[in-house]
DNA sequence: CTATTCTTGATTGACTCACTCATGAATTAA
DNA sequence: TTAATTCATGAGTGAGTCAATCAAGAATAG
């Protein structure tokens, strides 16, 4: 039931990415002091998200890291499934990467009460960040 | 987000123990047994429940594990803080076990994003945990 | 006393987390 | 074209966690 320090990182990244969104291109040391996160754990970060389809960069002197879309389109849940994988407690609750769990004895059946409850679970955690777009989280930062 | 095998397995050894509350006494190779659990590992997870209040046991020959308490006094959040941790995503909203985070730029003002939406998720996971009782778990178990 | 069962504590191998480093490729300014 | 800057890729590392496994001891019933 953990957020690792990669999706929480890449959230603070996206954050600043966010604010500076049409405006202006970030470079990685510049979001790594802002947020005090280290440089070469922030790139990695980066490249994920980008890869995924997140961000678009570019090298040299002028370089940066941008959002490609706008951050109404974005949730967070999208960003900690790139970094952490899926949001289901348990494999055999995930939407977006089932898998059968092995010893469970009631695994055929469907009628697995630890199955159950987790699924409510999944479904609670994924309402929330399957929602909450880089928007609300920068405004509810602009706000506050 | 995950849940550890520890807790899957501590849970689904709580429910053969709730099965059997009021008649009679398991033994950790029974329970190993029904729920395909190595005896070994679930030892360990039987008797931190039962450092934790959850459980009685009884040496020698007739010896074996029981609850100790109501099937409906007990909640999975309960179960699952004994054997993973805190339910909260992050340290920083765990109402059992609070942590400052360090690196966060901000830390002191309460006004961090992250800690906003990571609130609401710790709220949701709580809320159906706490309010969800062995009792309940093996009653979904028994109709399924 | 003996067999059974829980109890304690140490140990293990594989894996993940959170970085860190080294090297290469693209871009720009001089 | 050269040098400086910045992203890109991949490998490596140390600490720690996960999921067991093992060994030796203590209580209980018969």
């Amino acid at each position: 039931m953990k957020l690792s320090k990669k999706s929480e990182y890449g959230l603070r990244a996206l954050l600043e990415l966010t604010l500076a969104h049409g405006t202006m291109t970030l470079q990685r040391h510049h979001i790594a002091t802002r947020q005090h996160i280290p440089v070469e754990f922030l790139e990695q970060i980066l490249l994920a998200l980008k890869r995924a389809g997140l961000l678009s960069s570019r090298r040299g002197v002028k370089g940066g890291y941008a959002l490609i879309k706008s951050p109404r389109e974005i949730t967070l849940g999208q960003v900690i499934r790139i970094l952490d994988g899926p949001l289901a407690p348990i494999g055999c609750v995930s939407k977006t990467a089932y898998q059968k769990c092995g010893d469970c004895p009631y695994a055929e059946h469907a009628q697995c009460p630890v199955q159950h409850v987790m699924g409510s679970v999944r479904d609670a955690i994924a309402g929330i960040l399957d929602h909450y777009t880089l928007d609300d989280f920068v405004s509810g930062h602009r706000k506050g």
